[in-house]
DNA sequence: GTGAAAGCGCTAACAC
DNA sequence: GTGTTAGCGCTTTCAC
């Protein structure tokens, strides 16, 4: 039982394998009842056509590369977001019949400008998606802008107008946290601001203030501390937070890592969470289910995001469309264990 | 610059096309003289062969498939070692000149049987590498083997001999992790035991006994707690033992979340770790880096395995090597702070 | 709108 | 040992 050719679609269908063609790539100039007896005969015969033949003949191949930072150069806490974002761009591959490869890359090693270069070279992807942080590294992005390579970036810190660039709403979905908090009767609500490299955080504490803002609650620079998006920087904000005589009630931290070193500080000093205190983190990684107790965060869409990206790239292939601009995708609020009422 | 072709390199190496072919294809019945001429200009010209016209030629395509379970189904911290499986297979592929094609399934979907078929008659893969715990599920087995692809399971608990397995020393370095406690001058060293139905971890039991042994050590029923994997019967289990009266020094789990649990109990019981009692456990996995003391346990070589798997297909493919037997990679231990010499 | 013919870059079968 | 000749299954070009 070899499978059915586009010479077996053609017999069948009483047409010439141009027109089989036709059908298959979508193009035009197929009157409607031919391309309907085309598509039966796919149908009948289960015709797939040959990503190889369709690759050779067409000088491309129907294929998008993945490209993150390699985990296994220094530490793997960074697994769940790889897999969240191959599960979203094999989503988007599957449907479309194209295939996923992916590639871990360092970017602290010096060749990964020619690495990029020759792998593209060598397997003439569709298009290639870079997730941050490389998404931001001038040597990648323009290792592949050489090449021509249509790109999407995930996540950049800035954007530069020449590529599609898919981001989530990190201001807005913070500003609605900190309502979130102020809903619960919150009214001291500190901020923990990240590494200030970091520029989607930067954006979280906008969102914070946004949010401040929009609950009628005034700002103080008192309840804001400065972390570095690390366990020990957030024990050591918790610290200085909770060791005012006026202390908060709730804590908001850039990250889960520093969200996670509150909570830890909260133990030791003996205030319970959340009766006394309630903390929010942001990015929704492992540890925010496994800390007790469960993190309230805000979950970041990196699956839809990845998907987003390939369905573009591949649009853009088909139909020949522009890659530009930039594609919003909301994040949610993930409500646990660690955000309550306010105490009286 | 369009790349270089066969021709270009048969022109330029004054030979024939198919005398490359046979060079690149690491043929017999060529010449050495020959061999170095063409591979000089392949050198020169930096020629990569096409791998669709490669795949449309010789109609399979150089392409492995690694089959995992997906984490999307419930839930992800099971990504590092999907992430440390994709490393080591995809080390090997591009080493081979190979693509690795990565395909997360949900063996809970009662159609997997067809997914897996349909995938498998799509791409034509060279071989599929099936990971645990579905290298152990007949449904999944059978479908592949019913299409006839060369097919390597890893760490499957039960070997059926018809495909190549690759596993781990489980009981040896089960048996060397309780002989460096030994070491330490523990002579109480009680063991954790995982779920009955989890093959891998009951030869750790086995490796467990085989250590005491080795170390001279009786050993004692007494000093054996049954757990079921998961954190929370690590924190029974560790109950029931370090109530004793004349408790262990050490205890050995079968694996990191019931050691993570014996730590937890031993914080809420006041025993200083490692001081007091020293903990082992086994995997290797994210958590056991977070939880303080850092935790001493087995390193399993999942790269190690992925790519020892990818690299025996790429081979018997090649080389009609048959994939037969099973390979055992070793293990190694990670030693941390967990543990620490006997108390006297 | 549709089709015929000419490759894409390689491997397979067989000749030499 | 090495070369020749056919394809592999598709897209492209251009004719109709």
């Amino acid at each position: 039982m070899p499978r059915p050719t586009i010479d077996d679609v053609a017999t069948r269908a009483g047409v010439s394998i141009k027109t089989v063609s036709r059908v298959v790539n979508r193009e035009p100039n197929v009157r409607e009842s031919t391309r309907e007896k085309v598509e039966k005969a796919i149908a009948d015969l289960k015709y797939r056509p040959n990503p190889s033949a369709q690759n050779l003949a067409s000088h491309r191949a129907r294929l998008i590369v993945l490209v993150y930072d390699d985990p296994s150069a220094y530490e793997v806490p960074s697994s769940g977001y790889i897999i969240r974002l191959q599960q979203g761009a094999l989503k988007a591959c599957r449907k479309a019949g194209f295939e996923l490869l992916i590639h871990p890359c360092n970017y602290r090693n010096s060749h990964v400008g020619r690495e990029l270069r020759e792998l593209i070279d060598q397997v003439r992807p569709a298009g290639i998606i870079v997730a941050a942080p490389l998404s931001n590294m001038p040597k990648i992005v323009r290792a592949i802008e050489a090449t021509g390579t249509p790109l999407v970036r995930l996540s950049p810190g800035t954007r530069n107008g020449k590529q599609l660039t898919v981001v989530t709403n990190d201001r807005e979905i913070s500003a609605e946290m900190t309502r979130y908090l102020a809903s619960l009767g919150h009214t001291r609500i500190a901020f923990i601001t990240g590494h200030p490299s970091h520029k989607a955080v930067g954006n979280r504490y906008l969102g914070y203030r946004d949010g401040l803002e929009q609950s009628g609650l005034k700002f103080s620079e008192s309840l804001v501390a400065a972390g570095n998006n690390s366990i020990g920087s957030g024990e050591e904000c918790a610290m200085q937070l909770l060791k005012r005589k006026h202390r908060p009630t709730a804590i908001f931290a850039a990250n889960d890592d520093m969200a996670a070193g509150v909570i830890r500080v909260a133990d030791r000093l003996g205030i319970k969470v959340p009766e006394e205190l309630s903390v929010a983190g942001c990015d929704d990684i492992a540890l925010a289910r496994q800390v007790y107790p469960a993190l309230t965060t805000i979950n970041q869409p990196l699956s839809a995001m990845a998907e987003y990206a390939a369905v573009a790239l591949i649009a853009s292939v088909r139909g020949k469309r522009p890659l530009l601009g930039t594609e919003i995708v909301p994040a949610a609020l993930q409500i646990r264990e660690s955000t309550g009422p306010a105490p009286d």
